[in-house]
DNA sequence: CCAAAAGTGTTGCGGTTACACCCATGT
DNA sequence: ACATGGGTGTAACCGCAACACTTTTGG
């Protein structure tokens, strides 16, 4: 009735956090993998991710491994699902927190690591098959992703400084798999809100400038 | 730089889930809660919840908890966020896997056991101040209920087997917290094509019988 | 002058909202 | 007969989709 509870019975999973960080870029969705680097899954593709600390909010473990990867970045976020399939990882039991996260087009740099020691961006319709369960994580994250970017302003993060709004446009496509109607997405988006007209415009192309703009601040 | 990992070093958490339990009934969407067993939070109320076992996928545990408390009902679940602050409970290190359930308004008797000696409805907008974050977990759950309700037909798990339209408006009136347009709401319900129209209708009261329906199966 | 992307309004349709009266039963 | 909820249709409105031409630059 009252046995004894031992530490092993009750702290039996290791507590880990998968991040399935998305850009945009040269007109394609990017996800950022790396290489496993356990025995089991040698030379195939993983999403970043690795412990939660005993002392942090789990909430904080995607951030740092993000920054471990891309150094300080601006980024959105957010946890979309814990993934927590007895047999996931081979190792043993591992409870892995999922989190998304999107990040700005610019040119990062991959800063190497012990833990990250290869990595690269990969567009989403052409991904390998990934070590644990990362691919059916990976779908979900893509789920998630459109929901967000349809529904809410997370489009933001997607974006660089400064753009014109055919790249916006642009990058909801690409994020949609959808073509938008150009007159119609202006008009939405000026509803929303929430860009600044810069005093610039971008030339140096064989066309007619196009109006800069920025996220509101 | 390769020091010898010990196994309480990376299990160090221990893994829970919270259940929170939504039932309409008598006009009010109704939040199962159970007496904590904590001496920390003697005599305070709390969600239903506990361990995962090391040897069961994390989405059996919420179900296992539930029969434990109602027996075998009909319900929706679904996880909707891992809670995982450091500090969340006093006892020590506790992630715990949130997850909604939706039950439809059967009279329930509750199954005592050592664990949940002493459960009750309480109305959602008389909720008292619950022990751990659990206040935090209820919150973030009426959020995701109202998404649910409104964007699918979760609505489904919260009737009774057999109901009249009227009654099916109240369920959502009372999950949405506004009122809804008598036609106009039987005219969207006759679009979503998910209703049977059964050989009975309701009697007994003092006006005209309702016919009564059931989910299309 | 040609190619290429930027920029700009109006119309029509469909779906949602607003709204009021008669019906069937129990007491 | 009266009180109570059950059941039903139509008109106005609004938001969204469809759609094409002119402008500005670089080459």
């Amino acid at each position: 009735m009252t046995n004894k509870t031992r530490p092993e019975d009750i702290k039996f999973a290791v507590l880990a956090t998968d991040v399935v960080v998305f850009q945009v870029q040269n007109w394609e969705l990017n996800v950022l993998l790396t290489k496993a680097r356990t025995p089991e899954f040698k030379d195939m593709w993983a999403l970043p991710g690795g412990l939660i600390k005993p002392t942090e909010d789990v909430d904080k473990a995607p951030a740092r491994y993000l920054e471990m990867l891309l150094g300080k970045t601006k980024s959105h976020i957010e946890q979309f699902h814990a993934f927590g399939k007895v047999n996931r990882d081979p190792r043993g039991r591992v409870v892995s927190l999922a989190y998304l996260a999107l990040i700005p087009p610019y040119l990062h740099k991959f800063k190497k690591s012990d833990k990250f020691f290869e990595s690269e961006w990969f567009n989403v319709k052409n991904v390998p098959s990934l070590a644990y369960d990362h691919n059916e994580i990976l779908k979900t994250a893509l789920i998630k992703l459109k929901e967000r970017v349809e529904l809410t302003n997370a489009i933001k993060t997607l974006m660089p400084s400064e753009f014109t709004l055919t790249e916006l446009q642009n990058t909801y496509e690409i994020v949609l798999g959808e073509a938008l109607d150009k007159r119609n997405f202006r008009k939405r988006v000026e509803a929303m809100d929430f860009l600044e007209k810069l005093d610039k415009k971008k030339e140096g192309h064989a066309h007619r400038p196009a109006q800069l703009y920025k996220i509101k601040s």
